[in-house]
DNA sequence: TCTGGGGTCCTAGGACCC
DNA sequence: TCTGGGGTCCTAGGACCC
């Protein structure tokens, strides 16, 4: 018997959360603008009646916005994580087992629920009467179908804001009203190839033969089709999963054309990059310095420069992210003349992080000539990162134990003769 | 010295998600 | 003039090593 597996998401839930502050809010359009206030990325159903896109960039829609008396927010990130915390823990009242997987998305086990379809509207209920927020449900045996079904909920009143879709014959039923294009997993491009082949309902994914999903896409693919089946691929992910990598970047005001004002931007980025490392308490391994043109002028010369630099030692130090994010920056500037390129958007991305009281300290502090204590210690980060420290050896190596920034894993250089004795 | 296979590591970029 | 930011995962291809 597979568990029943839910996802609950709030409907606009930017909108929703400044409606709870607000009563005046109700019942006329509003939207919350992107970080810079550049285009709206969340908007009430009002807003999206009015033809409003997500995404789309403010000073298009400025007409409408005025005609129709469109209230406009900027985004207020605390505010929002606040009440979905809040939002959690409401669920956690009605399953212990609970992924978070956006501000507004959860995925909730069901296993063990008499009655999922009204376990769920309880908790939809509750979650409306406690903290104001209205959320829609989806029950499937698989993620990929309970994304569907919430899918399908969100886009019919008929179901009030729950579909539990664990009966297969519900499902043979629904799956082929499913645009493909509407699917998790599939986006654009993908439902451009998946059209070519005829395919365009979720219905006709679901019979896709595996081979060829895995031919057309890749192995994400061929996991959606399986999961449309009924076989789940995604795990559910109780405990939340140390993150690989953060970034901060952003848009130009203003184009940048020299050297030194992108390395300003830049650097302005790697101290927030750094503060931000040190708030989760985190240190990176690598260090990515990118910058490019305006992608939306294609009229205009255009150019992306990157580059990585390992963090030896692992660091949240801001001196040493801009130092490194200089070094990129010079690596991945252009030949050409200074004011060929107009840079308008810049970031810094860090990698391989680790918590700090896991950093390998006693990589980069090499006992002398105890060759069996720095074995030890190299086995240690060896276990710990799950990679091989190299050590090369020769005889023409100046100094011992050297230490190799330049590579991505770390290596040491060293005699052939400071090598211990291998039994 | 030349050649080739197999493996790993790394970069760059694509695609998708919220 | 004005077009978000922060993530994850996957793949191709080159460098390099044995």
């Amino acid at each position: 018997m597979k568990r029943p597996i839910a996802i609950s998401d709030s409907a606009n839930f930017y909108v929703s959360a400044e409606r709870i502050f607000d009563p005046t809010l109700r019942g006329v359009p509003v939207i919350v603008l992107s970080n810079n206030d550049g285009c709206a990325v969340a908007r009430s159903d009002e807003a999206k009646a009015l033809g409003i896109k997500m995404g789309e960039p403010l000073h298009l829609i400025r007409d409408k916005v005025e005609a129709h008396g469109v209230r406009v927010f900027s985004s207020n990130y605390t505010l929002y994580g606040d009440i979905s915390r809040r939002v959690v823990e409401v669920y956690e009242d009605f399953t212990p087992d609970i992924e978070i997987y956006s501000i507004d998305e959860c995925f909730l086990c069901f296993s063990g629920v008499a009655n999922p379809e009204s376990h769920a509207r309880n908790l939809r209920a509750a979650v409306l009467r406690r903290i104001g927020v209205p959320v829609r449900v989806g029950i499937a045996p698989t993620k990929t179908l309970a994304k569907c079904a919430n899918e399908i909920a969100k886009k019919n009143p008929i179901f009030a804001g729950v579909l539990d879709m664990t009966d297969d014959a519900l499902a043979d039923w629904l799956l082929p009203k499913v645009p493909v294009g509407d699917i998790w997993g599939i986006g654009k491009q993908t439902d451009k190839k998946l059209a070519k082949l005829g395919i365009r309902t979720a219905a006709e994914l679901r019979a896709m033969p595996i081979r060829q999903a895995r031919a057309v896409g890749t192995v994400v693919l061929e996991r959606t089709v399986l999961e449309l089946q009924g076989e789940p691929c995604l795990a559910f992910e109780d405990v939340e999963p140390q993150r690989k990598g953060m970034a901060v970047t952003r848009s130009a005001g203003t184009p940048m054309t020299d050297f030194d004002t992108l390395f300003q931007a830049l650097t302005a980025h790697a101290t927030r990059a750094a503060e931000k490392l040190r708030r989760h308490g985190l240190v990176a391994g690598s260090l990515t310095a990118f910058f490019h043109t305006n992608r939306h002028r294609q009229d205009r010369p255009q150019y992306s420069g990157s580059r990585t630099t390992r963090l030896t030692p692992m660091s949240s130090d801001t001196f040493d992210l801009v130092e490194a994010a200089r070094r990129c920056a010079k690596a991945a500037w252009p030949k050409a003349r200074d004011d060929t390129f107009a840079f308008t958007k810049a970031g810094i991305m860090l990698d391989d992080l680790v918590r700090f009281e896991d950093r390998p300290r006693t990589l980069f502090d090499v006992p002398r000539s105890k060759s069996a204590e720095l074995m030890t210690a190299l086995d240690q980060v060896n276990d710990r990162f799950g990679k091989k420290t190299m050590v090369l050896a020769s005889e023409g190596m100046k100094r011992p134990w050297q230490l190799r920034a330049d590579h991505r894993s770390p290596r040491y250089t060293t005699r052939l003769s400071d090598l211990p004795v291998v039994r």
